[in-house]
DNA sequence: TCGTTACATCGACAATTGTCAATGATACGA
DNA sequence: TCGTATCATTGACAATTGTCGATGTAACGA
């Protein structure tokens, strides 16, 4: 069974073993706990799903229909663009998010596989 | 695009849209991160992957491996159950857990489908 | 019935986390 | 240069969570 292998957006590997083929290390499980854990909030959910709704979205747009303050969408975005999830890309004023959508595909193969 | 519909531990039913085909409710949002809330603690990821490395698992075989005490892996494994990612079975006086492996495949065609 | 074994529950504590007001940093237009 | 708009950072607080010792519960064997 081969290994899941994506960058984290820190650069960072991960380099994880589908659940079924036996027992996670240490470091694997700390990563996937890591990026999990940036899955396991329903304000993040959502962004994840408006984001991935669209080809790009920009974080003013966040706000409303999360209903949510301005550093709160700065932190959920920071928090699943560092687990690899989105991508971010400045232009002037403005983030712009999308998802890594190939990220997705990895973490769901660790799931099932 | 279908959607992810499985049982919770509970009975409750998980009625869930693949994030890329739109914006996730409310209720959807809660009950996903719930679920990847579970996913989100290093002990029990490894703990899932013990116990997805055989067909059953009983609980006084995982504490050594973890290296946790015993109401630790209770507690870690009631949060997985309850999340319905594996299913207990209680005979005599010892717990046997085995994983629910429809369900995780549920969870990655949200992820990615 | 009694002692033992396996697991669950309770209570407590430290650590982490989601939230927002206030403030800082940067880019743009006038 | 100055004012404004967008996003990031800081500091604080309440809520949640992981952990374990102590204790409770249920099943088995003698």
């Amino acid at each position: 069974m081969a290994h899941i292998k994506t960058y984290l957006a820190s650069g960072k590997v991960l380099r994880c073993a589908p659940l079924a083929s036996g027992a996670l290390s240490d470091h694997e499980a700390s990563a996937m706990a890591h990026i999990f854990g940036a899955l396991s909030d329903p304000v993040r959910l959502k962004m994840l799903s408006l984001i991935a709704a669209e080809d790009e979205v920009c974080s003013c747009s966040l706000e409303e229909p999360l209903g949510k303050s301005q550093p709160t969408i700065s932190h959920h975005t920071s928090v699943l663009a560092e687990a690899g999830l989105i991508v971010g890309e400045r232009r002037g004023r403005w983030m712009w998010w999308r998802v890594a959508a190939e990220r997705l595909e990895d973490i769901a193969r660790v799931l099932a596989s």
